[in-house]
DNA sequence: CGCGGTTTGTGTATCGCGGACACAATAGAC
DNA sequence: GTCTATTGTGTCCGCGATACACAAACCGCG
């Protein structure tokens, strides 16, 4: 079933299942060269781009949607996902939205909710990078990953919703161990650092930053070393299960 | 014009002035009597409580909806206000709700969005206890204070919504000087200090606490103290503007 | 096969903030 | 004037965070 017919059917009474003026957008971090990524899709017609997102169902708790938005884009399930804060200024979304609709033929009625206001829930989720496969949905034709502090500008009010999922990372890594979604199951002390030094954005000492988190049990050391590098082969860790 | 009336009106298209299956609800917390205090509304024809919420105009921006709630319960205005979590789970409301229309003779439709599902923005307000005129809305008859650690059950999910709103003034405490908006606009120390400790829930020791308050500058001491009781008369202050 | 370069693993001295604690000052009651 | 309850203030101590240096080891090269 191709994006013109989903849409159209959404249009002729589909939007019927769905709460009306309400979305979910989700930031989706991934930690990829020593940078944080946040995925992206590219809307139909446009070079512009915005947050994955969707519409709530009417019998879908909202976690639920978000969930469904992650999985849909990424392929992954079962991931770290929080809700950080609604966002519910008023915009008008008609001009932003209309060249989608024209390069697929739709016609949408101009007072449809979906072209007015819609208030969004904004999703922060973390991802293993190399674990997510990026998939666009009906509204765009490219989904990828950008660098978090390097992106085009976005629709909507989705720049300021970036923002604030940045906001919720930088203080949640600091309370609890949440980069364990950021990498791959095992890693070493030098990845999980410098994770640690880009998120917060100022250099922590190697000695002291090891100290700290071992202390904390985040994580456990496994007997194995990563090696094929010219110098001291690190070890490996994992994320201590939930104590 | 009576709540019948306002009711009746709704149902007859004035739902429309709004945006269906979402509202916002206010913890609003006051401080008396050493004892954190909430905000509740007791709902016509009924002995069922509840925080006081409003739906959201189709123009109008989320936190403007709660000011709007804020200043319609106490009378107060420009107040610390703060969103705190979107609350998104199914629940089917027809049953809590029944009474109350039926108390005022309305009739509902059995599907209309206000009576099956709701997604609540919850926010949270501090406000002087003294200066809040608790009046009640269309649904309820009463409007008064309860302590927050001892009130009756609350309908739908308004007891989750407290609860996560104390969460969020224990954490905003020990960031940020919003005990302002909870205390008149000149205090004693040790009026802040019981704040304090009942906020957090355990015993601060006065002086290190005073040391602590004063060297973050969220408080300024005037000459002026505070007579009348039969014990040395300690200073009065106010919180430190912004800076 | 051994040497060099680069990166990782670890331990110690120091500082600052938070917590424990004691005594002097003072307003009103009598 | 005295007494009592409460407030104002300063010092000591300990732990956790910060600053910092040296030894170990893997690969690549000659």
């Amino acid at each position: 079933m191709d994006a013109r017919q989903v849409l159209t059917e959404f249009f002729a009474g589909g939007d019927r299942a769905f709460i009306p003026n309400l979305s979910v957008d989700c930031s989706i971090l991934g930690f990829h060269d020593g940078e944080l990524k946040v995925l992206l899709l590219r809307w139909r017609g446009t070079d512009r781009w915005s947050l994955p997102g969707g519409f709530v169902r009417q019998d879908e708790p909202l976690d639920r949607a978000a969930a469904r938005v992650l999985s849909e884009r990424t392929g992954l399930e079962r991931i770290y996902l929080q809700q950080f804060h609604a966002f519910g200024g008023v915009d008008r979304r008609e001009d932003a939205l209309a060249p989608v609709f024209e390069s697929l033929g739709i016609h949408v009625p101009a007072d449809h909710w979906m072209v007015r206001r819609v208030v969004s829930v904004g999703y922060l989720a973390l991802v293993d990078f190399a674990q997510a496969t990026p998939t666009p949905d009906v509204f765009s034709e490219e989904c990828r990953w950008w660098d978090l502090h390097d992106h085009p500008p976005l629709l909507f009010d989705h720049d300021d919703i970036v923002t604030r999922a940045f906001d919720t990372v930088r203080h949640e890594l600091q309370s609890a161990p949440v980069a364990a979604s950021l990498l791959p199951e095992r890693f070493t002390m030098p990845e999980l650092h410098r994770l640690y030094e880009t998120v917060l954005g100022r250099t922590l000492d190697r000695r002291n930053f090891q100290k700290w988190i071992r202390e904390r049990g985040f994580v456990e050391r496994l007997d194995e070393r990563k090696t094929g590098r010219s110098h001291r082969a690190p070890y490996l860790y994992r994320f201590a299960e939930a104590q």
